[in-house]
RNA sequence: GUCUCAGUAGCUCAGCUGGAUAGAGCAGCCCCCUCCUAAGGGGCAGGUCGCAGGUUCGAAUCCUGCCUGGGACACCA
């Protein structure tokens, strides 16, 4: 509707410009907006006031120019001048509820593909180090990324949606050192606990798992184990140095083949606990993207070759540098230490590489905003590599506050003191879990209170939107119970008889969902439909509250239900979207 | 110090590419079930949109400066 107002005025621009009332190499832009108060109509357009300066005349006179000058439309009751020189329209009746049939015909595909393009973008979220399960601050990831994904594909942008698995580096050795560790223990011996090791109880479990298979086939004597070992932090040693050295020495007491054991079981154990925790979110991927593959295939290499080739590298006191500098980036990173390792960097930089010759045309990543610091390098990385910075986006997202009550939180995957995101499921549910993430811009600071959470009461607006599905559900129950039928084709018939105000105004909320829905897509803005969402609720309620819908006159009542029903399949593709199940009854 | 995000009602926050009288939810006060789920609805009260300038017909929104708060600034992964 907005777009046929914008073309109606486009016409009228054009007699205007054509008869001589201004300049034709004046082009302004046509924007119509929705009007938050009803006396100004449907929609209204600024068109004359932005036109007046190079039109040289008063807005007033114009804007009643452009009226007069507008095609015949059988979709507008009338236009009318208001204030300074808006023009506003007011939309027929008859256009307005044409909505409820489109969303009845349509149903779940109603609103979908207003931003249709061929344009791949892939989106990669969550990608947590597989070191331990995942805790609540990623569930706002998990949250933000699938729900933008889902809605860029609702509105008609191809996605694949990846987590990187980080399964190279240190932090995957001290997880190996501390699972065998804990196999030893388990095996009998009295083994002093690296105070930098992972400490959770999950090491346990999958210490037991591997003694099941494997018995004591890794079993060590501890003296062989500790000898020479420097001492830990709390024994006046350094953390550091400490557990470097177990690693060392239990790829060397066990050998490639053992200590690939204990790598692969926490590995694979941990990364199946992720997946099954992200499924039972309502998160799915496409791919799980290994970062060990990139060396094995020789992506970095070959990553590293593009940048020496474009001149891009140099070499200081043995390390291999990019000159991200010269891309806007406050200082050059290392890439390749001294001692022959590529970083971590050098690795994100390959990954970039990899995506792009996959055929993306778009990447987006989100993270959390401790990585802020890393856009600038990525920017950089990606100009030097050769491609528009502009097809790399990053979206971050604040981490969510815990508070018990009054009293935050603490957490620390290392101290094993967290609380997971599965905790966080079973205490608060999945759907509220889900919604309550994304009713916040992301990169707004969240506290999540537990306690509150766990209400489950009236402060959680998840469930009013729920209740208000769940009640058209029960008309529906009700209505079968005084052997009525819902006949739609009589009530689409009959919309004309919805002429209550709550009635109108619940019509016209359900006439912005696709505007909605790919606003919020296209901006990466989920929170948007989460709002949307609950004014609609809102309208429904008050809608429900003054008018009754089982009455004996057929037509209204036919005509009542079908907007109920239309309600119901919006707020039903709504929650969808969000990863929100739409219960029939409460 | 540099970068970045923010500062809107007592609290938590919306406010789309600048538009007409700045909106919700909690909390507070009042009213509404012989009636489809009161897990609801209606009403009252509550604001110098951090401060000061600037641009504009028009600023919570854009620009500049300042104040306050969060976060990020490793030859770590």
């Amino acid at each position: 509707m907005k777009q046929h107002i914008a073309d109606l005025i486009s016409a009228a621009l054009k007699t205007l410009s054509d008869n001589g009332i201004f300049a034709a190499d004046v082009q302004p832009s046509i924007m119509v907006e929705n009007t938050r108060d009803k006396s100004h109509g449907d929609f209204a357009s600024n068109i004359a006031l932005a036109l007046a300066k190079p039109a040289r005349r008063n807005p007033r006179e114009l804007a009643q120019l452009i009226i007069d000058a507008l095609p015949v439309s059988e979709n507008l009751d009338k236009t009318e001048i208001a204030g300074p020189g808006f023009i506003n329209f007011f939309v027929t009746q008859e256009t307005t509820t044409a909505v409820v049939g489109q969303i009845i015909a349509q149903k779940a595909e109603f609103g979908r593909g207003l931003a249709s393009s061929t344009e791949r973008t892939q989106v990669e979220f969550v990608s947590a180090n597989p070191t331990g399960p995942l805790h609540v601050g990623h569930g706002r990831g998990a949250a933000y990324g699938a729900s933008v994904a889902d809605l860029l594909e609702a509105a008609g942008v191809p996605v694949e949606r990846e987590y990187y698995v980080n399964d190279a580096g240190r932090q995957m050795n001290i997880l190996a050192t501390s699972l065998w560790l804990r196999y030893l223990e388990k095996l009998g011996e009295t083994v002093t606990f690296p105070s930098n090791g992972y400490k959770g109880a999950y090491i346990h479990d999958i210490a037991s798992s591997v003694i099941v298979e494997h018995s004591d086939t890794y079993k060590r004597p501890l003296d062989e184990v500790m000898y020479n070992i420097p001492a830990d932090e709390p024994q006046g040693g350094n953390k550091e140095t400490h557990i470097d050295a177990l690693i060392e020495r239990a790829q060397e007491l066990l050998t490639a083949d053992g200590y690939a054991v204990f790598f692969n079981a926490a590995l694979n154990s941990i990364l199946s606990d992720i997946r099954d925790d992200l499924s039972d979110f309502g998160v799915e991927y496409q791919k799980w993207f290994s970062e060990l593959s990139l060396t094995a295939n020789g992506d970095v290499e070959s990553a590293l070759n593009t940048l020496q080739e474009n001149g891009h590298l140099f070499e200081e006191e043995g390390n291999l540098w990019f000159r991200s500098t010269a891309f806007g980036d406050d200082k050059d990173r290392v890439v390749r230490r001294a001692n022959g390792l590529t970083t971590y960097f050098a690795s994100d930089i390959a990954y970039l590489k990899n995506k792009f010759e996959r055929g993306f045309d778009k990447v987006l990543y989100i993270w959390g905003a401790d990585h802020h610091g890393y856009i600038a390098r990525m920017k950089a990385a990606c100009q030097a590599l050769g491609y528009d910075p502009e097809r790399l986006l990053v979206r971050l997202v604040q981490f969510a506050i815990l508070y018990r009550g009054e009293e935050r939180v603490q957490m620390s995957t290392r101290s094993g003191s967290f609380v997971t995101l599965r905790e966080l499921r079973d205490e608060v549910g999945k759907d509220a879990c889900r919604f309550f993430y994304v009713t916040r811009k992301a990169d707004q600071h969240m506290d999540f209170d537990l306690e509150l959470a766990k209400t489950q009461s009236k402060d959680n607006p998840i469930y009013y939107i729920q209740y208000a599905h769940a009640r058209v559900c029960s008309v529906h129950r009700k209505l079968a119970e005084n052997d009525w039928v819902w006949d739609p084709e009589s009530g689409l018939a009959n919309l004309g008889k919805l002429d209550t105000e709550h009635e109108k105004d619940l019509i016209t909320r359900l006439s912005k969902y696709p505007e909605v829905l790919t606003h919020a897509a296209v901006n990466y803005e989920p929170h948007l439909l989460a709002n949307y969402l609950r004014e609609l609720a809102n309208n429904f309620h008050s809608h429900y509250n003054a008018n009754k819908m089982l009455i004996d006159d057929a037509e209204l009542r036919n005509a009542r239900i079908t907007l109920s029903e239309a309600t119901r399949q919006i707020l039903n593709n709504g929650l969808t979207l969000l990863g929100v199940s739409s219960p029939e009854q409460m």
